[in-house]
DNA sequence: TTGTAGGCGTTATCAA
DNA sequence: TTGATAACGCCTACAA
């Protein structure tokens, strides 16, 4: 293994020239660094990571921590998403990326060992003792989707703008005459959770409008469980008219379970996914959406991450993204009974 | 940042003994040894792994490269699936993972920088001119899926059964009475699109029936590209009775085609999929699919370029995975004309 | 059982 | 412009 020694022997000058060569410091006469680059490309040289950063005290890597199993990670379309625009904005910053899932394990301890920087940490539950362990830990760090408001640590965050999203989400489908909306929502410890529910409710509330609590159902954030409470709710003698999906996998575990049950959408009930990744695409009919910028979610928090490490200022500790509501033809006009 | 001098100053011993203590050599006595353990928690301590790595030559970091670009790897249901596997090996055996995607990016100095341990390539072409620089690189690896028999680098590789699989598929489709058989490939430089075809062929000259070579088209392995190939097929004036899809991606964009032309599965055409991720789960019919062990080969990847950087045997290094023909409902007999 | 010394590959400081 | 030296944090002979 070449190492910048043996470049500085067979050259007779001392290694520490060699350093200031390659790294383009002034204090080196241009005939010779011209010399040094040459050889070294021509042994093949590279610079040992472990010894610059043991000096440098900075490895270029970024851990990205999804804090749940594995098998809910890579099989959640969310997380792919996310994942591709963290890597691009890490690639063009000239980072490189620590994938790490599991629930309940201390990825801290990535930063203490120096194996990265800092810490991405993405779709973590607002009970997470390891992210909240995060507020005075001094450790680089950013998360995605972060704490609802005024609650939870002081933590630099990205996220897509829920409440307001759902909300005008529920005025549409009011105004499209539905009276009778039910909620399939994810796990109450999450932020997404939290807030799109409290966007129905006030959703409902300015439209006047009772919400029946029996409507509102809560998954895994799953496939399976999109339908099996899609099948609850069908087997309600007062069936709900429309139905909100939490993410695009219980959407689609939804429309399975109403076309198992012979029901047309929009026809027999109308159906409203928040999300927007392309898994939906197939789905006939396409799905009427909330759709969020997951991707610039993505490169945003590298973004802000990446400023964290390098020690820029953070203007704005909260970022949250405009979402759209894309009409498709999953929602239709409620017919009156 | 507590270091292993600090440790030893306050225990008034040298840095050296508190090494060995801690990494449970012999040669330390058990009270110190706990004396120390007890002390470096308490000033959470955590070695520094560029220190370690630098002197043992080991980082504990595998790099996971798909040589394509971001876009389809995070849109493409095999990279989420094989990542499973391989992130739960890897986890299980105490090495973090570096992800890397790109298309053309010379992925090798991740180990000459000694940022990984060794190289698992994911997904690549078999004309990738930098997985094909690694037959002789001295970098560990393992590539997934690898070369076509007989051909290219000798390189350790894991993948599922393509041939007999596809052979077994259409002798399936023959005896249903198709004759018409389809098939939308993916890129002529892919080891799967290579193998499959050449199965195809194989089961097609078994059976006695003749190929129309139009039937052959090639896709980008996309959804897009899968309902743009099947739209080709379907404005045929002689229509197939039934294709085969590449993947899983394909096979969806194929489906969506055939609905959108009004026509049914399988009473119209028969859909086949090679793959056999969750994505195609919601779909209706279900589809008859081969289904490639994909977490498994993630895992049996790891583990094999684990026993390389560990030094230890490898008895077979071309692995391949038996595969499943699973007959559901999207596939049915020929109609008569 | 414990300590000393040297080295892993690189950078940074200070002289020359 | 260049070189010598120390330092980053840890490990490992070898000595004591």
């Amino acid at each position: 293994m070449t190492t910048i020694k043996e470049i500085a022997q067979q050259l007779n000058v001392s290694a520490s020239t060699i350093s200031r060569a390659l790294n383009g410091k002034k204090g080196v006469s241009e005939t010779l660094r011209r010399q040094v680059i040459k050889l070294s490309e021509k042994l093949g040289y590279y610079p040992d990571s472990n010894a610059t950063a043991l000096v440098k005290k900075r490895v270029g890597v970024l851990a990205v921590v999804i804090p749940r199993d594995s098998d809910f990670v890579f099989t959640t379309p969310f997380f792919p998403r996310i994942l591709l625009g963290i890597n691009r904005a890490a690639n063009n910053a000239g980072y490189n990326i620590l994938l790490s899932t599991g629930a309940d394990k201390d990825f801290s301890s990535l930063y203490h060992r120096k194996l990265v920087d800092g810490l991405l940490v993405v779709g973590h539950r607002i009970d997470d003792r390891n992210v909240l362990n995060l507020e005075h830990s001094g450790i680089p760090n950013v998360v995605v989707p972060g704490f609802p408001d005024k609650k939870g640590p002081d933590l630099i965050s990205v996220d897509g703008e829920n409440i307001q999203s759902v909300k005008r989400a529920v005025s549409y489908l009011c105004s499209m005459g539905h009276h009778k909306i039910a909620v399939i929502t994810g796990a109450s410890n999450s932020k997404y959770s939290i807030e799109r529910l409290r966007g129905f409710r006030q959703g409902m509330a300015d439209a006047n409008i009772e919400i029946n609590e029996q409507y509102l159902l809560e998954s895994d954030f799953s496939v399976a469980d999109g339908s099996r409470m899609m099948a609850i709710l069908l087997q309600m003698k007062d069936r709900p008219t429309a139905v909100m999906a939490i993410n695009d996998a219980v959407a689609m575990g939804a429309i399975q379970e109403i076309e198992r049950w012979g029901l047309k959408i929009p026809q027999d009930i109308s159906l409203l996914a928040v999300g927007g990744s392309d898994v939906l695409d197939g789905i006939n009919p396409p799905v009427t959406s909330i759709k969020i910028p997951t991707i610039q979610i993505g490169e945003k928090a590298v973004e802000l991450l990446i400023a964290q490490i390098e020690g820029k200022p953070i203007q704005k500790r909260k970022i949250v993204f405009p979402t759209d509501l894309i009409v498709r033809e999953s929602t239709g006009i409620c017919k009156p009974e």
